[in-house]
DNA sequence: GTGCTTTCCTAATTTACTTCA
DNA sequence: CCTGAAGTAAATTAGGAAAGC
């Protein structure tokens, strides 16, 4: 028999069978589990309307709530019904029709339920994806902020030791090969790459151990004149 | 090509229900 | 034990895109 799930709890119901189902919300379960009752008795409309197909072919449903006062019952589906939507999920995201009915017939769920279930889990994959991108782009953001502020005050020295000691600075290794790599955050000499005796005051500055290689620039400063 | 309908989707919102202080 | 706030998830609504006729 055809079994109803938890639109069997509709205010539609008869009181009797309203208190069979308020029975069955044991303390300590967080679900209603399903099914419950049989959904002809309790919601001959919906059910009737389903077999009839009268909304493209059949595959879709209506009147989740069936209830006569307009007020709506929630669904809760139980473990084993969201562990099959989330392995059939993993699988594939979106539904054919065909796959919506088979999974639904298999949850004995209605098809629409399981339609509004994967519309509702995409869009939390999306918003946790979301998420993990914004939390993404704020890291990166921080970095960006310390490497502009380290950058700032290593120009601020390099301009007052040209005022201090002009002859000093212009014999300094040039500032323009230094490239800091993003991975390894280390900041290397590119004109020097094979010549380890003496790392310049950027290096010395980050710890960077000398003869290190940078293998991503990606900034490099104009030569000055 | 155009208009209409249907279907499916996303995004936003509502609402029933659960949990917890 | 009761209560209200907060959180969660099922369901609804509005609107857009694509396909078929």
């Amino acid at each position: 028999e055809d079994l109803g799930l938890s639109l069997s709890l509709s205010s539609s119901l008869a009181p009797r069978t309203h208190h069979v189902a308020m029975l069955l919300h044991a303390p300590e379960r967080r679900f209603l589990e399903m099914p419950l009752l049989p959904a002809k008795r309790v919601c001959e409309a919906s059910a009737d309307e389903e077999r009839s197909g009268q909304r493209g072919g059949g595959s879709d449903d209506d009147d989740g709530g069936c209830g006569m006062d307009g007020s709506r019952k929630k669904l809760r589906l139980s473990k084993d019904q969201s562990a099959v939507l989330e392995d059939s999920f993993r699988e594939h995201p979106t539904l054919n029709p065909r796959q919506k009915a088979a999974l639904a017939q298999q949850l004995g769920l209605r098809s629409r339920q399981v339609e509004v279930w994967f519309q509702n889990r995409r869009a939390r994959t999306k918003l946790k994806q979301t998420e993990v991108d914004c939390e993404f782009l704020k890291r990166c953001c921080e970095t960006l902020t310390e490497e502009n502020r380290r950058l700032q005050k290593e120009v601020q020295e390099l301009r007052a030791l040209k005022l201090v000691s002009p002859h000093q600075y212009m014999h300094m290794s040039p500032p323009t090969t230094l490239t800091m790599c993003p991975s390894c955050e280390r900041v290397s000499n590119n004109n020097n790459n094979n010549n380890n005796n003496s790392s310049n005051a950027a290096d010395r500055r980050n710890g960077v151990v000398e003869g290190a290689i940078c293998h991503r620039p990606i900034a490099v400063r104009p030569q000055q004149s």
